[in-house]
Order: C-alpha cells, then sequence, then structure tokens
DNA sequence: ATAAAGATACCGTCTGGACGGTTTGTCAAG
DNA sequence: CTTGACAAACCGTCCAGACGGTATCTTTAT
C-alpha cells in the first residue's frame, strides 16, 4: 500500500475488485455509500487509480450495471440448459432465477441494480434495452400473455424479496413457483 | 416572492406545496434532484421556510411517503366500493389502482414513492409494516396464493410502468387485467 | 538484442461547489 | 405580546473531478 507505484500491475484485478467493493458497499450502507473516496479506499487503490478505470462516477454505475447484467444473463442461460421444452422455455429461466436469487448468496448484490436503476434515468434506459432485445429473441416461444404475465409476477416476487415486504414460508414461495412454471405451458 | 413577509401566511397550503414540488422533481429528474434547495426555491419559499414545516430532510421524505400511502388507500378503498364480491376483493381493488396508475395524471407522482422507498432502508421499513396490516386485514378474503400472485404480478406492471421498460399495447394489457381478476376469484 | 519512445497504470493533493442544517431576524395574527 | 410562519445569511462537511506526477509495461527502430 505505501509503495504501490512498485506493486505488479494487473488492471483486470484492479477493475474487478473496484466494482465488487462498489457492490459490496451498496449493498451494506445503501446507493449513497457509493463515494468515489470510499469506493476507492476500500478496493485499496487511490482515487485517482478509480478514476483511471472509470472516467467518471457515471461510468463506475454503469460498469456495474453491465457487470450485473451479464450475471443475470448467465445465469438465465444456465437455467435454459436443462429445459427441453421450447414453450416458454425463457420464461421459466426467468422465473427460476428471480426466486432464486434471495437464497443464493451473491444475489444479495444484485439488489443494488433495481436501486441504481431506478435512481438513475440513464440505466432506466439501458434495461428497458435488454428486457426489449430478450423480447425479440424469445418472440415466438415467450411472448403469450400467460408468459408475459408469468415474468411480472416474477419481478413482483424479486421486488417483494428486494424490500423484505412479504414475509413468505417457504410452501408458499414453491407454490407460487409452480403455478407460475404451469403458466408458461400453456 | 420579493416580499414574502407581507404576503398571506397559509402554512397548510404552503405544506401541501412542498410535498407537491418534491414530487415533481424526484419524478422529472430523480430521487438525487430532491435537495432542500431545489424543493424550497422551486416551491417559492426559502429554505428556512421548508425546513419549519419539515425539520430534516428524513421528515420531508416521510411527508411525502405518507401523502402517497393515503392516496393510495383512498384509491383502493374507492375501488373496492362497487365490489360485492367478498372473496378476493382487496386484490382486484389493488389490481384496479396498480393498472391504472400509468394513465392517471397525479399517477406519475407516485413513481417517487418506489425510488425513495428503496434508496432509504427507513421508509423499506414503513412500507414493509403497510403490507403486513393489510394482509392481516383482508386474511380471510384475499390470502389465497392465487391472489398473493395477482397481486405480485400488479406489483411487476406497476414496476414496468415505472421503469417504461415493456410497450404494451392496451388489448394485452387489458387481457392480463382480466386474467388476474379472474384469478382472484378462484 | 536492446534501447529509445511512447502508452498504460496508477498515486496524492487540491478545489470548487453542493448540500444539510443552524441561527438570527422579521412580520403577522390571535 | 406571545407564538407561529416565514426570510436570509451563514457554517461545516462531503464529494466529484482535475491535475501533475511517477512507475511499469509494450512497441518500435536499430
Amino acid at each position: 500500500m505505501a509503495n504501490a507505484y512498485q506493486r505488479k500491475k494487473q488492471p483486470e484485478r484492479v477493475r474487478q475488485q473496484l466494482l465488487e467493493v462498489a457492490a459490496r458497499l451498496s449493498l451494506e450502507q445503501g446507493i449513497g455509500a457509493v463515494t468515489l473516496d470510499a469506493v476507492s479506499q476500500a478496493a485499496g487503490v487511490s482515487k485517482g487509480g478509480l478514476l483511471h478505470h472509470f472516467p467518471n462516477k457515471l461510468a463506475l454505475l454503469d460498469g456495474l450495471f453491465d457487470e450485473l447484467v451479464a450475471r443475470f444473463d448467465r445465469a438465465i442461460e444456465e437455467a435454459m440448459e436443462g429445459d427441453d421444452v421450447e414453450r416458454g422455455r425463457f420464461t421459466r429461466a426467468y422465473l427460476t432465477v428471480c426466486f432464486a436469487l434471495d437464497a443464493e448468496a451473491d444475489g444479495k448484490g444484485w439488489q443494488v441494480l433495481t436501486i441504481a436503476l431506478l435512481a438513475e434515468p440513464h440505466l432506466k434506459e439501458r434495461w428497458r434495452e435488454w428486457v426489449a432485445r430478450r423480447a425479440d429473441e424469445f418472440a415466438t416461444t415467450d411472448s403469450s400473455p400467460n408468459c408475459l404475465l408469468a415474468r411480472f409476477a416474477a419481478d413482483g416476487v424479486w421486488l417483494a424479496d428486494l424490500l423484505e415486504s412479504h414475509e413468505f414460508d417457504a410452501a408458499t414461495r414453491a407454490l407460487l413457483f409452480q403455478n407460475l412454471k404451469a403458466l408458461s405451458l400453456q
């Protein structure tokens, strides 16, 4: 730390570290805690260093968004692997991922996504693009009203997880999941 | 404006104006734009004046939350009036209100609720209380999994409206609404 | 092979502005 | 004449970003 000039350069590692730290900070202390100072310090980098990787704060949030969307995409793709029914496959994967998020260890880190998303009108736009791309991609298999409905419900459940507003028992939760999956097949 | 000492004193009016302005600001420019300076200025009041009505910023957000929840409650109650089927009545009202929000003129102002809600852990807690109270109140008529599901879907639709992430045609939207209402009756 | 010539990856400090909140003062109404 | 409803100036803090530097990588020319 004292002599960081000498230490090995590992830009990709540092960049990753910055994103991780930013996610963790926002999770633990709210989005307000994500300041350039706090993030850089927690990542063991100077503020100048942070600003080298992300030219401004918006770029940092963008990077965070990209990272999280990428994880989301991967999770969905993974969930689609083991499903050989075409109809509603994407929707079922979406359901699976959304319902699993609260249990998952690093799933908590996702929460920052929405917060930033809602706070930053700019990210709202990017999310819209994601939805549009996916809707287009799976138009032939997942565009039925029932699939749409199921995905909306998943969003609702995910929001409830985020806000911790509903106290489910696991059985009800599982039942909901089953019912929604059934909807995706009709 | 120049000489506000002379103008008629109308505390309730000013208070209301402050809340309205705060809602509008958060809607148009994000929650970050809701600063004491901006709100007070846009409401034609000095910052001292604002802080007379709301001793600190948290109190302002609280007031906003109260106002919005009150409107929500009123809207739900109103929607329940014309419904004489007991089973799922609350859920149908909830659906009606959520689906109507984007069309409503001042419905847009609601959006601030979530944003503030997600940003402020403190408001998250209060929202949880609202949900719990309602869930308890209508436990006998609206606690079925299908009702729960319908309400979650409504939340999802509402979120989509908020983020402007989905482009519905009116027909699909109406169909969703009908399907969900049907669910509340099963 | 190697040395010069950039390019890249950082560090540490400074600044200007925004923002929440305080204080003191002023006017009006009851 | 006391209290409530404001105004206006001010304070301390925090924060985004600029800036100028330094050390390490990579490429290129010889």
